[in-house]
DNA sequence: CTGAAAGCGCTTACAG
DNA sequence: CTGAAAGCGCTTACAG
């Protein structure tokens, strides 16, 4: 079955492809025998338009794309939702585009940024070094980026981003930590390379010197953002000669791997350590005990972040940059309790 | 910045347009002086070709895109890992299309499919009889389409695919839960309307009759494949009059939140309940107690259906359309025991 | 309301 | 090796 084009109808039809066209983007400019005629042909011939030629002629896809890191991370699971919410809303259709950070070649991302393949693109993912290279190239290009969920480097601070408050979530959590009565505090922290989970380790010693309380050579360990870094960074905490009672994970996948780990050595949560998390995904409140943890608003996130792109796709430019903050909340469960007396 | 477009490239290097295609695309056709004139055009106007106009005139795109129900869902983190390899090692980009079941329009999946958006795609869910109609429509148009992971209805038999055998993967989860000593086994399965999960409910059924082990009404709920679903299917489990001593539920998502509620009515696991899970996601052994499985080889899975979906590029039609079979392998870990006796 | 025609940015035989 | 030219499938002023 040979692809159909816009002729094949026209000549079926007995008219020209200029009224095939019309008939399908703007049928009202157009008489209803004719309309008729075409549409009886469209389905004769089973035409479909030719995306790729439409695109190119009109120089616009409706096409979004949202680069995230890693396909499988719950968090993403309701900031989807909300992204695809407004996209519908608009008229936009999203794809995704993953790129591991250690994956990502400067071709991948290069070449979709710059080739008209979309109209825009929503960042999930704070980028390694690497990527800001790219990303500050292409914003000179002015294409249409938003960033939402993570603070990303200083060079691309002018890019609009719509996120949580990260220091003052965290100096909240923290604070919670000191409020129950904890003053070793360690923290998990995501990877030393990368700028994610970066506020949050701020927020944490912001609290922690806000309070007074020392921050101890070992009490704030890499945990790469996996379970198993998590758990190898929570065996180090719990080796710790001056060990902490509580630990406080940049993010909740993070803290189900120290809560395992903390479990494994024998050790009750929050009976012996209490644990925190970050984000709220799903699993936080099946974890055992219940995570405690602090809560973002993943759907609107992505809601707003859509809408902010589609702002900058229809007037260009936006003049006001400021980032977007949308309230986090202090999600309160079971992993946390007063240290040992 | 206006767009620079491959004339503006040819102008400033003083050659045609054509020549400008060729040290791009073919640069062994050209002279090194021209490539080198050329290649300082291409700097100097930070020129890059228009992907749309390429693909447009190639006919091709290049890219791959894999549909899954959900971005969030931790299963696919490893299967689109094995993707990835395959794609990169074949020269194809991929791109994700997310279309929640309940969300995706016949328009959407549609256009996707009749465009020539992308050169093929890759099916990691099993569509809703919605979806099925418009595969069926396009499986005529013999666009390149390989199914991964899931089972598809006997309409759609005809699309390559690789799989496990989910039959037999669930039949030795439940023969294992046997073998452990156990009669009353209940089962949480994903959806009615779904065929998602079916096999495995095939499998535990035959287990079940193969061992003379009446499955009681009431036994076999429905978990709608979320945590909240399996919660309230667990506390229908448990309040049976003939309460299980083992539940074996269709994915680990689900067996998390089984978990969780059967520890949530006071009972032990596997003290009082076991429980099993299927999949091995990632956060199957760090459950508390860790999950005794069913592990699918996700990465291994998505090499062959990338490399699968290549030759059916390459090829065209393929004659042979058998599923391709991956070994499952059962994950024995501790939320299984022997019933009380 | 409809058609002829130009043109979007590229690639690729075809000559030379 | 290089250029002139055709053409991919569509959309959209411009006439009529």
């Amino acid at each position: 079955m040979p692809e159909v084009s816009i002729k094949e109808v026209a000549r079926l039809a007995g008219v020209s492809i200029a009224t095939v066209s019309r008939c399908i983007n703007s049928p009202e400019k157009v008489t209803e025998r004719t309309r008729i005629k075409v549409e009886e042909a469209i389905v004769r011939t089973g035409y479909s338009p030719n995306t790729l030629a439409q695109s190119f002629r009109r120089g616009r896809t409706n096409l979004i794309m949202v680069v995230l890191p890693s396909v499988g991370d719950p968090f993403f699971t309701a900031v989807m939702r909300g992204i695809r919410t407004a996209a519908r809303a608009k008229g936009y259709s999203v794809v995704i585009e993953e790129t591991q950070l250690n994956t990502m070649t400067a071709d991948e991302i290069g070449a979709m940024l710059v080739s008209k393949q979309t109209d825009g693109i929503i960042l999930l993912a704070s980028m390694s070094p690497f990527g800001t290279e790219i990303l500050s190239a292409k914003s000179r290009r002015r294409l249409p980026i938003v960033v939402g969920c993570e603070t990303i480097s200083s060079e691309l601070a002018d890019l609009p981003s719509v996120h949580i408050d990260n220091v003052a979530a965290a100096k909240e959590a923290t604070n919670y930590l000191i409020s129950r009565g904890h003053e070793r505090i360690g923290m998990i922290y995501g990877q030393a390379t990368s700028l994610l989970t970066k506020d949050r380790e701020l927020g944490y010693r912001a609290a922690m010197k806000q309070a007074k309380l020392p921050i101890r050579k070992g009490w704030v360990a890499e945990g790469q953002l996996t379970i198993a870094g998590a758990r190898q960074a929570t065996r180090e905490l719990l080796n710790h000669s001056y060990c902490p009672t509580a630990i406080f994970c940049a993010n909740d996948e993070m803290a189900i791997g120290c809560l395992h780990e903390v479990k494994a050595a024998g050790l009750a949560v929050p009976g012996d350590v209490s644990v925190m998390g970050f984000d709220d995904i799903r699993y936080a409140e099946v974890t055992d005990p219940p995570l405690t943890t602090i809560g973002q608003p993943a759907e609107e996130i992505g809601e707003r972040v859509m809408y902010r792109l589609c702002r900058r796709i229809e007037e260009g430019q936006e003049s006001n940059n400021e980032p977007e903050i949308v309230p986090h909340k202090l999600v309160v469960r079971q992993s946390v309790a007063p240290p040992r007396a």
